[in-house]
DNA sequence: CGTATATCAGAAAGACTGAGATAC
DNA sequence: CGTATCTCAGTCATTCTGATATAC
């Protein structure tokens, strides 16, 4: 028998740590994470961004993140640019070398990305971007 | 503008945090985690189980298991007792002191899930459980 | 003065790998 | 002998809290 309710909560963590897993894999032998390359994609798109911004974009906290940017500045894919209009932000850049990783990383993450969601199935995958949408939003 | 293809993985990552960070504190009052509840979750079902199987079922390493029980052994929550078929198998068993805390969580946890579930519609939920389940399994 | 931003420090738990002990 | 189960050891990145420095 099973339980009335079933556990949503492991379920997405369970997919979470699969996905992620796979993903990580899947961008390993071009030499970064998943974590590396969402850095890197949130700062190709445009300038700099401080790193209390990147931090909420990525959900994570703002000491993570200093660390997480303190080794990619040690890979020379992004660099610290201090804020000339208000002297507390510090501004992430990608360099040049970021950018030609990034543009490594971005056909195998549009190659996942594609095979995830021909997987699902078209519906199916636009369906599960909006639930996770819903949820990822304010749970108040 | 848009990236054609949205990020899945990010969504997914996401809404894992939020929805474990909520159920956590959601049963921190009750003095446990989600992760002590989940083990608490399969032991309370059925008898003993081996680290291994949990380790599984949670989607989580044998040694990080191994580790995880510790401290449920250190709690008294549950007890390891060597299968006798199998010496090499150690079973993990709750102790009455585990299933008077599951009692307390298991409240909580169906009352989270419950909201959960309501925020999203009963039609989502089940969208959702399908679509994690999908995800979840092999990706082979 | 009060607030905001980033960083530092440190404790705790997890991911992962590889190796070891014991038992089948 | 080969395999399976659990544990140990160690490294690294994360979470979370709290404190600090600097600048608005």
């Amino acid at each position: 028998m099973n339980h009335q309710t079933i556990d949503i909560v492991l379920l997405l963590e369970q997919a979470q740590k699969r996905v992620s897993r796979d993903f990580d894999r899947a961008l390993a032998d071009a030499g970064a994470t998943g974590e590396q390359w969402r850095v890197l994609d949130k700062l190709a798109d445009e300038g700099g961004r401080p790193i209390g911004e990147l931090a909420q974009l990525l959900g994570i906290h703002p000491p993570t993140m200093t660390k997480l940017v303190d080794r990619m500045v040690g890979s020379g894919l992004v660099q610290r640019i201090v804020d000339e209009a208000d002297s507390r932000r510090v501004l992430i850049y990608i360099t040049d070398v970021g950018l030609h990783l990034f543009a490594k990383l971005a056909e195998r993450a549009a190659a996942f990305q594609l095979k995830l969601s021909s997987r699902l199935g078209a519906t199916e995958a636009s369906q599960l971007t909006a639930l996770l949408g819903n949820l990822a939003a304010d749970s108040t």
